[in-house]
DNA sequence: CATGGTATATTGGTCTTACCACTTGCACAA
DNA sequence: TTGTGCAAGTGGTAAGACCAATATACCATG
């Protein structure tokens, strides 16, 4: 018998056509089999060959448009875009389950420092404003009902980019909370939610708003490292069981992608 | 009359519902009208409400289930994901068209730059061996057939982001590098492609490999610094109509994050 | 009363057929 | 040679039907 825990189930979902046809023009973009501008077969055409009605094929195709794979020019057919293949690693590295709770938070402590740093450079005064909203947001919330995965959390932090006054930063930090939506991250941040980090976490924010507010780069650099490592310690305290913190700079190996170049 | 270069043509494309009807229940789910968890109504009473058939409607729902803000549970109904709202900003802020190439070049020298130093600490013989590739594939391509948007050339950087070891990295790397898929970017560099700024970027690139093989990670930093700061003054010297160089940290304005809290 | 099976209405998934609007290419005419 | 216009092919949408999974209430059983 197991334990109703650690039973081995897997949740199984219903096999979806679009899906399958989607993966299947997918992996031919990705492996060179349809190259750059090259026209697919027509709607028709694929159904047929596939063995299904149109409409699934066509839920496949606006699927892999809605990802940037293929452009869809009405009366004349379908094409792969000129960067599909690489886009194709981009999906590959999506794969949100693969990549860890430490590694997420090794990106964001790189990647978000250097942005409080320039955010201290060139915030406007409604900027800073809107960072304070945040901190306040949270300072004043009921704290039973608080968690970690307050919306005003994220904010603050997105809020810090926009401030840096490059949108392709607020994009980078939009993207590296996203992850967080993984079902492992949120199982995780179940066991993770305690008043003092809280609090400690919000005083944080306060700081390296202060410091953007007195134009410290340099500070709000640190200070943004400094707040996130301590999640960090406090995650490998609360779930030491996987980590080992002497990899926490540089936790898993990545695969090499798999396009090749000719040489 | 109009020279036929300054007509006031704006291409149109075709409407397609199936857009129009994700962009008005994406803006529902933004502005919170529909909140997380909340189910839409079936897709037979959205279809006679908008006045329009099942399929657009399947396929509308469709697109916003590959972005991740809808969940379809087959027999049940369509759901609001729960990080919906804040994906949301993703959806966004990801309007390439308003992302200048400056302002990509500027996040990829912060972002990359951090990775090429993690990588020269972390990568693997193999990861390594992957990095020469790329370079000496571009080395040996025929001169006449390139141009700077050859594939290993961003191979090279997302190479190097794996070699950090930090899948997150390696995502934030293709992110970068598909904001260069806009149309103008891609006229930009129409313009951009010289030999002699070719061979300089390709010997960059075997500068970095070699820092990394040394482990010289502040090397490496730097180096990645100084490759992406030649790029932007390059770019700024051949297309200076728009550009400040004074601005190149922080060249625009981002727009505050509409999203509400309650403070 | 609790448990588990069952019937049924609802929902998403797929199929079929048909028609429309647009693009493309080619034949034909000027 | 040039330009016009037709016709075939393509994606977009509509309508209706049926299938499969779900949810709910109800019922049989212990």
């Amino acid at each position: 018998m197991f334990a109703l825990e650690a039973m081995p189930l897997t949740l199984l979902a219903p096999r979806r056509i679009y899906r399958e046809i989607a993966e299947q023009i997918a992996a031919m973009i990705a492996s060179g089999e349809l190259g750059p501008n090259s026209r697919l077969p027509s709607e028709r055409d694929l159904a047929q060959r596939l063995g299904v009605s149109r409409p699934p094929v066509r839920e496949a195709l606006i699927a892999l448009e809605v990802e940037g794979l293929v452009d869809v020019r009405v009366g004349s057919g379908v094409y792969v875009r000129q960067e599909a293949a690489s886009r194709a690693s981009t999906r590959r590295s999506r794969k949100i389950a693969e990549i860890g709770p430490f590694e997420l938070l090794a990106a964001r402590r790189m990647v978000e420092s250097t942005i409080a740093g320039l955010a201290a450079k060139n915030a406007t005064r409604e900027q800073i404003k809107a960072i304070a909203e945040t901190v306040d947001a949270i300072r004043n919330e009921d704290a039973q009902r608080y968690d970690l995965r307050h919306p005003a959390d994220r904010l603050f932090h997105v809020r810090v980019a926009e401030a840096s006054g490059n949108t392709a930063l607020v994009l980078m930090t939009n993207v590296l909370w996203d992850l967080r939506d993984g079902s492992l991250h949120r199982r995780i941040e179940e066991h993770f939610s305690t008043h003092a980090l809280r609090d400690r976490s919000n005083q944080d924010h306060e700081d390296i708003l202060n410091a953007i507010r007195k134009r410290d780069s340099a500070g709000a650099t640190n200070l943004m490292r400094k707040h996130l490592l301590r999640v960090e310690r406090e995650l490998s305290r609360v779930w030491p069981a996987i980590t080992d913190p002497a990899r926490v700079e540089a936790p898993v190996r990545a695969k090499p992608a798999k396009a090749r170049v000719r040489v």
